[in-house]
DNA sequence: TGCATTCCACACAGATCGGTGTGGAAAAGC
DNA sequence: GCTTTTCCACACCGATCTGTGTGGAATGCA
C-alpha cells in the first residue's frame, strides 16, 4: 500500500488486443483469489503474498498484472458490483424478496458482511476510492428499489426506498454481530409494515 | 497480537490497593489514547508505538499495564460500553430521541461508525472477544428500547424494538458510506411510521 | 538520607509487510 | 528451427509490526 511508481511495462508490439485477452485469465485468477481472501479475512489482514499463493501464481506475476495492492483492492471492489437479476414477479414481491435472498446468504454460513462497507471500515482514512465505489453501489441499489416501489404504487417511493435500504443495511450488521439469520426476516417484517403504510402492499 | 506469556508481574507488597489506585491514571491515559486512535484510524492501522506516543508514555509502560495489544483492544471496547442516561421524557419520545442523538453525532464531524461493529469487521477471524462484547452491548440497548416501547403502549414491543435497532444500525452504516447526516432523520421517519403502526405513537 | 517503586530511553528480536530486480525456464508465434 | 513473450523461483530492500530485556533517572515514602 505504498506509493506507486507507475510501471505496467508497455509491450513492444502496439496491438495489445491479443495480449490483453491472453492476460485476462491471469487477472481473473488473481481477482478470484483476492475476492476469497479479502472478503473472508479482511483486506488489511491479507498480504499480497497470500493472494499470490491462493491464486497459484508468483508474487512477481501479481505485480506484473496489478501495479499495487491498492489497485488490486480497487479491482476487487469494482468486481463485486453485480447488477440485480431481472425478475417478472410483482414489484412489491421483488422488494420483499431482497430480504429473503439476504436470509439465504446469511444461512449459507460464509457471510462476512458487505464487502464495500467492510472496505471503508478497514481502510478508514485512506478509503476515498473504496468509499466512492461503495456509495455508487448503494445508490444504484436504492434507485432500483425506488423504481420497484413506484411501480408497486408507493406514495413516496424515494423516501420509502431509503427506509428499505436502511433495513437491509441494518440486517447485515445485525447478522455480523449476532450471527443469527433471523435478523433478515425481522427486517422483512419491518419493510412490509412500511410498504403497507405507504400503500405499496395490499393491507 | 501474538500469544501472551502471562506476565503482569505481581508487585512484592501484597496489598495492591494503593498500587492499583496509583496505576489507574496510567491505564486511563493509555485507554484514552487508544480510544482516540483505534476509533479514528482503526485497530489494525494503529500500532502500540502510536498508542504509547499518543498517551505520552513509553512502550515499556504500556506493556507493564496491558499484557498485549489484544488485551488493550478488549479494554478499549469494554470501556466504550456506557449506559444510556436516564430521562423523564415520554417513552416514545425517548426512542425517537435516539435518532436525534445519532444525527447530532453524525453532524459533529468525527463520526467513524460503531466501534464494536468496526472491531468485529477489522478483526474478522480472531474476533471472538470483540463479537461477544458487541453482541452484549447491542442486546442491552435493544432491551432498553423494548422497555420504553412497552411503556409507550406498543403492541409487540420485542419485535418493534428489533426493527428500531435495525434502523439505528442502518443509519450508522449509511452515514459511514454516504457521509450524509440526514440518514439519521430518514431512519427516524421510518421508526415513527413503525411505532405508529404498532400503537406506540398517537396518529 | 536511604530505600523502593515507577517509569523511560533505547536497543533488539523475529516476523511480516508492500514492492523490486534478475536470470532463466516454459510456451507461444513465426 | 528461432524469437518473442509469459511466467516463476528466489533473493532482497526498507519499513513496520508485536513484544522483550536492561540500566538508570525520576519519584515517592520512611
Amino acid at each position: 500500500m505504498r506509493t506507486r511508481p507507475a510501471q505496467v511495462k508497455i509491450p513492444p508490439r502496439i496491438e495489445g488486443l491479443i495480449r490483453v485477452t491472453r492476460r485476462l485469465p491471469m487477472a481473473d485468477r488473481i481477482l478470484a483469489a483476492a475476492d476469497r481472501l479479502f472478503y473472508r479475512k479482511g483486506i488489511r489482514a491479507v498480504g499480497v503474498d497470500a493472494v499470490a499463493a491462493e491464486a497459484g501464481i508468483s508474487k512477481r506475476s501479481l505485480y506484473d498484472t496489478f501495479p499495487s495492492k491498492e489497485a488490486l483492492v480497487a479491482a476487487y471492489l469494482r468486481q463485486r458490483i453485480r447488477p440485480l437479476p431481472p425478475s417478472d414477479a410483482p414489484p412489491a414481491q421483488q422488494v420483499l424478496a431482497l430480504f429473503d435472498q439476504l436470509h439465504a446468504r446469511f444461512a449459507a454460513g460464509d457471510f462476512r458482511g458487505c464487502p464495500f462497507v467492510n472496505a471503508v471500515t478497514e481502510l478508514a482514512e485512506d478509503c476515498k476510492t473504496a468509499r466512492a465505489i461503495a456509495a455508487d453501489y448503494k445508490e444504484q441499489r436504492r434507485r432500483h428499489i425506488a423504481a420497484l416501489l413506484a411501480r408497486a404504487g408507493a406514495g413516496e417511493p424515494e423516501a420509502l426506498s431509503g427506509h428499505i435500504a436502511l433495513l437491509l443495511e441494518g440486517a447485515i450488521v445485525s447478522m455480523l454481530i449476532r450471527n443469527d439469520p433471523a435478523g433478515a426476516l425481522q427486517a422483512r417484517d419491518a419493510a412490509a409494515i412500511l410498504m403497507q403504510a405507504a400503500g405499496a402492499l395490499p393491507r
